[in-house]
DNA sequence: GCCAACGTTGGC
DNA sequence: GCCAACGTTGGC
């Protein structure tokens, strides 16, 4: 029997690229994470696994839609490209040092929920959103992960 | 645009 | 291994 989904957060400004470009694309990798923590993070992704995805830089910044992990990780090639902005010269196609995931556009929350509104609800205190404020990939414990589906209006 | 927080780099 | 300098994230 198959492991229950784990769910995430991922963030990213929606003026680089945001749901509404997921949602146009339905699947698109998740290139240009170059922190190790939340390289880790994706690393330990599996399929089918659930994700709310973050809008940050924005107004307001808050959690906008849901994703399904499509594929799990492997090497970002746009680390090896010298033209693309998130080139690292030290990653190699022998020696890969970043990866990326695909995810797939799952929906709109019904309500979006804006940062403060995250900020305020004591129940989420503990969510690496808070905790650790920069980092971009990030679990969201299953009794959280019910607080902002509730909080969202989506279904159980 | 400002700036606090914090991850990374590199000199020693 | 320490830590200052630097660059980036991300809220406001």
């Amino acid at each position: 029997m198959a492991e229950p989904a784990r769910w995430w957060l991922m963030k990213t400004e929606p003026a680089v690229f945001g749901l509404a470009d997921l949602r146009r694309l339905g699947v698109a990798p998740w290139d240009g994470v170059r922190n190790y923590q939340a390289r880790n993070f994706m690393r330990a992704m599996r399929l089918g696994d659930r994700v709310f995805i973050y809008h940050s830089n924005a107004s307001p910044s808050g959690i906008a839609g849901l994703a399904t992990v499509a594929r799990t990780a492997y090497p970002d090639h746009t680390a090896w490209d010298p033209s693309n902005e998130h080139f690292d010269a030290k990653s190699a196609p022998s020696a890969p040092r970043w990866d990326m995931v695909d995810l797939r556009f799952d929906a709109a929350l019904p309500r979006f929920l804006p940062l403060a509104l995250l900020r305020e609800t004591s129940d989420l205190a503990d969510l690496p959103l808070f905790t650790h404020v920069r980092l971009s990939v990030q679990p969201v414990p299953e009794p959280e992960a019910a607080v902002i589906r509730r909080l969202a209006g989506l279904p159980r």
